[in-house]
DNA sequence: TAAATTCCGACTGCTTTTCTCGGGTATGGC
DNA sequence: GCCATACCCGAGAAAAGCAGTCGGAATTTA
């Protein structure tokens, strides 16, 4: 999982188009101007969301950009891994972290960068769009409703 | 809070030190060695750990560096605010977030990067460099032994 | 004094990120 | 059929940050 500006602006844009579209297309230009992102940038962001099958795309006049799935049912992890290619963590041996017990004084630290990663995605996963344009990212208390539950399934390693 | 990987040079480095100095000074040129870091490199984060006080110097021959701390009192979060130049996670005005009502629609976001920032923080306050040590960075539920606890003082914002 | 070690600042090459440009291609309205 | 609108695409420029280098200075031990 990584964090970068790049993320963050397709989350902006998701943002912008889930509180805009009423069921209707809305162009790039009109997101790029209100999100002040330059509008070639968007295009490759929401082709990269398009190929995620996050929008759908409608051509033409009057064309624009729909969400593929109703906004509570689009979590912003998805949006960060559709446009951010991942990253490894950690310098061990690609592939197996079998390199890794050849020197394991390099890779002690291994374990707690795929929790972190793990730890960024269970929030992540947790936050829908719906969530973000009602303005309800958290509970008062700075604890995410439903985030407690422990994982049941082997988390994807975060990379 | 920035996640790169100086950062991860930071806390290899540091869970070297803690692993390997039994109240001896380590050299710099054994852990660059070990962790395969270049020397040079490791003295530019060991400078901004030293000013973060979480190390001492001593200098000459046999010298090296020192905890200031425990390693059980030494938090990985402390290591990467140490190093890491905290980033603007938003485009917001700087300073306050006055300037987000201006343009609330760019800013839907704020509150997400934030309570982002706030939950890496808090895994990352949550393990110590004894932690690391031990591999205790996780139980196999996931969740983590002794980091039930809730920190007592104001969290930072994590930027 | 000589050697070991930290300390310091500047600089460089490299990679990644961010952004721009110049075109294509589908589609609806006249 | 034209044309404006809008998505689509790839090449590359500009900027930023990372990782490393270099040369030296200060401090301490032996």
């Amino acid at each position: 999982m990584k964090l970068s500006t790049k993320g963050r602006y397709a989350v902006m844009a998701m943002v912008d188009l889930a509180s805009t579209s009423h069921g209707n297309p809305v162009a790039l230009a009109d997101i790029a101007e209100r999100q002040e992102i330059s509008l070639s940038y968007l295009e490759q962001l929401f082709a990269k969301l398009r190929r995620g099958g996050l929008v759908r795309s409608v051509r033409g006049p009057g064309g624009g950009y729909l969400l593929a799935h109703a906004s509570d049912q689009t979590r912003i992890s998805d949006i960060i891994l559709a446009v951010d290619e991942p990253i490894r963590a950690t310098r061990c041996a690609p592939g197996s972290p079998v390199g890794c017990r050849a020197n394991k004084a390099r890779c002690l630290t291994h374990d707690l960068w795929e929790e972190l990663g793990n730890q960024i995605h269970l929030y992540l996963s947790s936050v829908t769009l719906a969530n973000v344009v009602s303005r309800r990212v958290l509970g008062t208390s700075g604890v995410l409703e439903g985030a407690e539950a422990p994982l049941a399934e082997p988390m994807v390693a975060a990379q």
